[in-house]
This record gives C-alpha cells, structure tokens and sequence, in this order.
RNA sequence: GCGAGGGUGGCGGAACUGGCAGACGCGCCAGACUUAGGAUCUGGUGGGCAACCAUGGGGGUUCGAUUCCCCCCUCUCGCACCA
C-alpha cells in the first residue's frame, strides 16, 4: 500500500467516547417543533429497566437509530425519544430478595442501563426522556383513569379474574398464555374478586375497523388483533325452560339453523344450572361440573378433550316451534364467551354432531346442500355450508343465507331474541395486588362507596416507607399512612384503594408523553401531539403484537375522545424485529452452558466435550446469552451496531455468530485503512465534480459508477425495505472496488481527476455508513477534512448521469441455456442486438445448422433463441 | 384442526415487478508480505472429470421459474372447543 504513512489504529474506544460528548455538547439529537423539514417520529419500544441490555434491545435500538439517524440526514424533523417502563414486578422481587427498595433498584438500573445505550451511540434527545415510575409522569395516569372513570369507561365490578398464584396478582386475559401467566409460567386460577376494568370493548368496533386502515402494519399483527377482538354477528335468542319462569339466553351465529336445534348445551358453570336442574340429576350434574372445572385446570390449552356432557332434567322450549329440547351441561360449552349456553343443531355443527352421537340424540336436518337431500340416519358429520332451508316453517325451500335476516325479524317481532354481535375481547382488568405501580385514584368511604381523588391532590404518590416480606397482600394494605384518608365528599373515615395499575396502562400513552414531557396542565400538549404524532415509524418486538399493541391503540382513541387530540391511531408504520437466537451448548453433566463456560468446547467444570444443541431465542434458562458490554469492550459500539444490522433483515430472526461479529470488526478496519492510508494522498483533493469535468479514465468512471450506484441502492433499501443488510453489503462492495482502484500513486497530483473520484467514493463510503456505524464515520469524517459534523451532514444524492454505462453485458440463451454473453451499447434496437448476439462465435457454435424458431430479446438483459 | 410465514452452498444470507441462482459476510484453500502471524493484502471456493446437475419433493404455465399455478413433505409462529 501507500507507503510513508503513520500506521493509525482503528481504536473503537477512543472515537467512540470522543464522538459521544461530542454529540452530547452539540445536542446533536435534540427535537424541536420548530426545526426545518418534514416531522419524523422514530420510536422503539422502551424497556424494562431490568439491569443490563440484553442483545434484543442492542438490535430494536439499533434499528431505530439507523432509520433516526438517516431521515435526520435525509432533511427530516426527527424525534427520536428513549424512556423506562419502570414500574414492575421484578422491582418488588428485588426488594423482597435483597432488601432493596424498588425505587433505588429500578432508579440504579437506569442510570446503568443509560450509560449503556449512550455508549451505544444511540442518538437519542434524553431531554424527553420519561420513567413511568417517577410521579411526574404517573400522576397522568391517575388524571386519565380519572377522566375515564367520570365517562363511566373505568368500573369496578365483581368477577372471576385471572389470578397468578406466584405473582399474587390478577391478570388481563392477554396475559394469560395457555392457561399460564405470562411473566412466570405459573398456572392461572379462577378467583373472584372486585377489580377495576378500563371499557375497552366500547371500542372493540373502532379496533376491529381501524386494522383495516393500517397498511403500514404486518398483516400477522393485524391478524392476530382481529382474531384477539374477535367479533361474530348473530343473534341473541331466549329458550324458555319448561314449568318454570327461567329462560336460557343464547348466541348463535347461525340462526338459520334454529329449526334445527334438539337440545341445549350449557357450560358446567352456567348459574342457571343450579335452578333448573331437576332433583334426581342433581348430583350427577354437581359431580360433573367439579369433574369440568378440575379438567381445565390441569388440561388447559391442551387441545381437543372428548364432548362430554349430562343431562340436567330440564327441557327448554324452542321458541320459534315450541319443540321441547332436552338441557344438557357440556364441557365444551365456556362460560366466559356469549352467554356461557348454546342451541345445539347437532345437523349443522360438528360439536354438537359429536355430542349428538354420543348421548343418542336426535339429529335434525334443517338445510340441504343444493343438490343433496340428507339422510339423517347417513350423515357422518355435521354440514355446516350453504344450502336450501327444510323442516324450517315458513321458510322452507329458501337459501339459508337469505332466511337468516328473516328468522332475526321473526324472533324480534316474537320478542324472543333479537340481532346480536358478540365479541372475545373483554374488558381489561387493571388492578393488581402489588406496591410498585401506579396507585388507583380512588378513595373507599363507607357513605359515599367509591370516590375519586380530586384533580388538585394528584398524585397519589406511593409510600416509600413500606415493608417487603413477600407474603400476604400488598405492602400498600399495611401502610396505615397511606390507606388512613378522609373521605373527599364527606369528610368522613374513609379508605385508599390499595390496588395498583397493570403496567400496560403506563405504556399505552408514554409516546404521547415524548411529545411534550414537560407539560404540567394536562399529561401532554395538544399542538405538541398533533405535531409529532402519529409515531411514524414503531420498532418493536413481535411478543407485544396483542397487548401493549392494542392497549395503546385502544388509549389513542380514548384520549381523542376526551378531547386530548385529534388522530385515531398512535403507529402509522410497525416494524416487529425477529428475535435474537443463539446455538445452546450442553454438557452431558451439567446441563446448558454459558458461552465463557463452553470455552475451548470444553465444559469448564468437567473438561467434558461440549454437546451443540439447538439455535434459540437468547435466554438465561437456556444460557445462550452473550453480554452487549463485553461485546462493545472488545470491538467497540460500531462492530456491535453493525453485525446486528448485518446478520439478518431486521423482521427476521438473527443467529448470533461470534465469527461474524468478527467480521464486521475487520470490514470497519478494512474502512479505517482504506481512509487512513491514502490520507496524505487526497489532503486538500476536492472530490470530483462533473460540471467543471475532466477526462476520467475508464477505472475511474468505473468507480464513479459503482459510487453512484451503491448510494442509489443504500438509500433504497433503507428507505423502502428496511434491508440494512443488503445496505451494508453494498457499501462492502464498493470498498472492495476501491481498495482495487487505488489511484494514490505516488506523484499523483491533486487535480488528478482520478483521485477527485476516489476523494468523491471515499465521502460516499463514509456518509453512507453513519446510520450503521456513526462513530467511525464521523471520525473519518473529519480526518478526510471536513469541518462539518457527519450528524449536520446531508445524505448523500446519486448523479444519475454516472450511472450511465458505454455497453451492457447482454446474456444469450440458446433454448433455455446459458451460451453466450455479448456486449452491447445500452439501449441498442432488437435488431442490431440480434445480429450482435448471431455474430458471437460462441453462439455461432450452437446456431450451426439449425433454424432459429423464436427471438426474445429483453432489452439491455438477456436474448433468448429457440433453435432446432 | 384453522390462520400466517419460512425451506436456496459447510454456515448467516442475496436475487426490486419471471430474465446469468448463490451478491455480501463467515468458514475453508492457495499465494504475497513477514522471525512469526489468529494481523494485513491478493486470488479461489455449490456439486460433477465432463456433458451436465442444482433453490424441500413432484407436476404444470413459459423462450425462460427461487419468483406464477396445482399437489405433497417439513419447520417456525399465532389461534385453538369462540357457539
């Protein structure tokens, strides 16, 4: 190479803390509402404050800070904001394991995990920066629950919830994963308790329709939120018991089909149960509902489970042809969707067939496919299409589909059912058991029962001086200074709701918060909000496709309705990063190990060969993990960043190879002394303009080229694909080609226009890498001799004109089969290219005494010739 | 079972609307510089001696298919008695 340089070291640690306070002096990152540009709201998910970074936050925050850092480039107004989830339970285990108070730990967690991002060189405005744990902010929540409670969104009523036996706490019906808490794995029970419920089916309609008008969402995440809502329409229909004054209300979404039903099929919960059953089925009825209830406990989520059911002694009447239908109670009936009972038309749905079969009931078609009459005694399963409505009264001889509105005016006019649409989506409990959340602003008074805490005497703020022993119920009920208040209507003794928020109430606004997280009147400023929202880019994990995904959703259109703003929907773009997975390794004898544990391949306790299992999700149970810090202690922020963007497109799933952390390293040098060791060569060389010119050489035009087209596909794929891989090989291409180019001969003087070229590439090549490796870029930066900053810098712009080639390689296919390639002018006629593709001695070969059936000729690409 | 998304070299992954399959990186091989190099630089690297064969398997459409259509296998994720 260029010999008489000083050999310079790239030394990540140095750039990078120079480049830090360097951006921080400069508030290179700060957001304001007044800047120039189009506004752009970047935003990842904020997290958990739990200690250290894990690889999933090095990938979610790296993402983000590419799209920050280069729309910043591109011109944009960009906010960029980072903040801490930090209410939550892993605080409270602390205090209960280590004696730690949960304010100290999660406030010690921040500023380590702070210091951690910064050294990231994430370019994030800490001026907005908002922990849910500090009362600035929770008082908010209280101010909104408040609201909402005054709108009759926020209840509180008695039922059975979710409990988690470890966590001593209820949870929301999303938080429940087959049948397990979705924190600790721990089975759910049933328990029945007064609790707080935010209304959120009131919006259930607006959720469902708005997925449709979220193009810039993953359709997975819209399907999985319809399916959540999960809304049928159909009717609501009331069979009366027979000799006696009840009446079993069901949901049906066919009630085409009504004709049809032979029995009834209650859930073994069902409260009528206990009234209608007769007294000789009593005890089998009792004894089967114990049976049910023990089953799901222990086989929740586990699929398929026999129809079983018994028969309660009671008949309903059917109300549209006074047929008497036998009552059962089933286990495959639930009481917590519809109304906990169902018509059975065993004809027309495969469950009640099954169950039909089983208990010898009868079978009755009401709808023939259109060609087909059924044999009931034949049938094998239920026929649940379309077809021509039989043994249904007036409405025989009708398609089913067109009977349908029908039988609906009917029952409404009998006034025995009406049109009805039924939902999954419950409402969402937000009590929980726990200390360390948001306190509900709700006073107890024995006169007045529930009152809510006036506006002026927000917040509510959590007593420190509580003691954690982790039995019994929260710290918060023993607190006598906290729970002893004076009833704020009357006066009177009164008591402190002792209940906490779920943390998902302080996640589902906190990007409003950003917007304006000094405001004091109200939890943010309209014109602020309606500024910088909607977010318009998320970046996040898949895990929270349901939950905080439609809890902030769901809250967007709750405080638009309380005149907060005027936008429906909070995240116009979603972009759900893959995981980061990792190979397990095992020894025989003690189990998974860590990385620094397996060294050499060896256990380190054993010296027994380590067994490679699985590529998974990073996980301490499975101690596939590696430690962003070491990571950036030994190759620097930039190498982290970069291998993270590299390794995989960022929706997919990333295998974490410590070779190719490697090789990023050795890219970034290869970056470094490709800039460095041609230093005193482009000193003072301008890069290269083509308005005033010069003769370039064939290279150089070559280069000039490939520049040019490597910034054209850079910004393509970061603007339109997320394609940070495909980016980052492209810029390696092109420093390939310059390491081969190399015009710093010695003598070269700087009007060479060669070296202009290559002083123009280098620019493109550090400009191009700021969003990926910012501290590296920045750094080149200036040693190519700009006194301009890389983050004021703007991105670079192709020149269209040198993309232009002299002649293009054309393949020729001779039936189908590469033989030949020619070069042409660019944009040559199809004849000229045919007589150029017929004249190629290769092709002649294959041409030879043969006639040319067919010419295909895609211009500027490829000619394909049929021959025989 | 239903829904969604995948299956491409030894590995991670490229290939925009059908147009040279395997970009880029890792690994591996060779060479150069070196006392040495796990540093760096250069070159090579799907299989096969070849014709040819290769994008999970089998059909189809087409001059041409990783890409479009049909059938099957397989993996991952989500939902799972939703009336």
């Amino acid at each position: 190479m260029y010999v008489g340089e000083i050999e310079v070291r790239y030394d990540p640690k140095t750039i990078e803390a120079r480049w830090q306070s360097i951006w921080e002096r400069d508030g290179a990152f700060k957001a304001s509402r007044d800047a120039q540009g189009a506004k752009y709201y970047v935003l990842e998910m904020f997290p958990y404050p739990s200690g250290k970074i894990h690889m999933g936050h090095v990938r979610n925050y790296s993402i983000g800070d590419v799209l920050a850092r280069f729309l910043t480039m591109r011109g944009c107004n960009v906010l960029h904001p980072m903040g801490w989830d930090s209410f939550g339970l892993p605080a409270e285990n602390a205090a209960i394991q280590h004696g730690i108070h949960p304010a100290n730990w999660t406030r010690e967690n921040i500023t380590n995990m702070k210091t951690q991002l910064k050294r990231m060189g994430l370019g994030y405005d800490w001026d907005r920066e908002v922990a849910t744990c500090l009362p600035d902010y929770y008082k908010w929540n209280q101010w909104i629950f408040l609201k909402l409670f005054e709108k009759g969104m926020a209840y509180k009523k008695r039922s059975s919830v979710n409990w988690c036996p470890s966590c001593l706490t209820v949870l929301a019906n999303e938080q429940v994963e087959d049948g397990l808490c979705w924190r600790c794995s721990t089975i759910v029970d049933a328990k029945e308790l007064e609790q707080w419920f935010l209304k959120i089916t009131a919006y259930a309609d607006e959720l469902l329709d708005c997925t449709y008008k979220l193009p810039g969402w993953p359709e997975k995440v819209l399907v999985m939120q319809r399916n959540w809502i999960g809304r049928s329409e159909g009717a609501e229909v009331s069979f009366k018991v027979d000799g006696t004054d009840e009446a079993i209300k069901i949901f049906t979404t066919r009630p085409d089909t009504l004709y049809g039903v032979t029995f009834m099929s209650l859930a073994a919960s069902h409260p009528l149960l206990a009234k209608i059953t007769t007294a000789e089925r009593k005890a089998d009825v009792e004894a089967f509902a114990a049976k049910v209830k023990a089953d799901r406990r222990v086989n929740r989520g586990a699929g398929e489970e026999i129809k079983e059911g018994v028969f309660t002694g009671a008949y309903c009447i059917n109300p549209l042809n006074g047929d008497r239908a036998p009552v059962y109670a089933a286990n495959f009936v639930l009481m917590e969707y519809g109304t906990g009972a169902v018509m059975a038309v065993p004809a027309h749905d495969q469950r009640d067939f099954e169950f039909a079969k089983t208990y010898g009931l009868p079978v009755r078609v009401v709808i023939n496919p259109p060609s087909q009459t059924f044999d009931t005694d034949a049938m094998e399963c239920a026929y649940a299409d379309e077809g021509v409505m039989v043994n249904s009264g007036r409405f025989n001889g009708m398609k089913n589909t067109d009977a349908m509105k029908g039988i609906v005016k009917l029952l409404e006019e009998k006034g025995v059912g009406k049109g009805s649409i039924t939902y999954k989506l419950r409402d969402w409990g937000i009590s929980r058991q726990r200390y360390w959340g948001c306190p509900i602003p709700i006073v107890y008074c024995q006169a007045c029962g529930a009152v809510p805490v006036p506006y002026n005497d927000l917040p509510v703020v959590l007593p420190e001086d509580v003691s954690f022993t982790g039995k019994g119920l929260s710290p918060l009920v023993e607190s006598p200074g906290f729970i002893g208040v004076k009833c704020p209507k009357c006066g009177s003794k009164a008591r402190r709701e002792t209940d906490t928020m779920d943390t998902f109430v302080d996640s589902s606004w906190y990007f409003l918060r950003y917007c304006s997280p000094m405001a004091t009147g109200l939890p943010f400023d309209k014109k602020d909000a309606e500024y910088w929202m909607p977010v318009d880019q998320y970046v996040g994990g898949i895990e929270h496709a349901v939950m905080h995904l439609l809890y902030a959703r769901f809250f967007t259109k709750a405080l638009r309705d309380l005149g907060l703003h005027g936008f429906d929907e909070p995240f116009t773009n979603l972009l759900t990063q893959g995981m980061v997975c990792k190979e397990t390794q095992k020894c025989p004898e003690h189990g998974f190990l860590f990385p620094e544990e397996a060294a050499g391949g060896k256990c380190g306790r054993c010296g027994h060969p380590v067994e490679a299992g699985a590529v998974e999700k990073m996980s301490k149970s499975k101690k596939n993990v590696v430690d962003p810090d070491k990571i950036i202690e030994k190759y620097g922020a930039d190498t982290t960043r970069l291998f993270s963007l590299f390794a995989a497109p960022p929706e997919k799933d990333l295998d974490w190879s410590a070779d190719g952390v490697e090789g990023s390293y050795r890219f970034l040098g290869r970056v470094w002394r490709l800039v460095n060791e041609n230093l005193s060569a482009v000193k003072g060389v301008k890069a290269y303009d083509p308005r005033p010119g010069g003769v370039l050489s064939s290279d150089a035009q070559d280069i000039r080229r490939i520049t040019h087209e490597t910034i054209k596909k850079v910004t393509h794929d970061i603007e339109e694909r997320f394609h940070f891989n495909t980016a980052i090989s492209a810029i390696m291409e092109l420093v390939n080609a310059l390491y081969i180019f190399n015009p710093c001969r010695d003598g070269a003087s700087p009007e060479d226009a060669g070296l202009r070229v290559f002083m123009e590439s280098l620019n493109a090549v550090v400009a191009l890498l700021t969003p990926f490796a910012p501290h590296i870029a920045e750094e080149l930066w200036e040693k190519l001799g700009h006194t301009t900053a890389l983050h004021k810098a703007r991105w670079p712009v192709y020149d269209e004109a040198a993309l232009k080639r002299d002649s293009v390689l054309v393949v020729v296919q001779i039936n189908g089969k590469v033989r030949g390639k020619i070069n042409v002018p660019p944009g040559s006629t199809e004849d000229a290219v045919r007589g150029m593709a017929l004249g190629d001695e290769k092709v002649k070969e294959w041409t030879r005494d043969k006639t040319l059936k067919k010419f295909v000729y895609v211009p500027n690409k490829l000619v394909s010739m049929v021959v025989s």
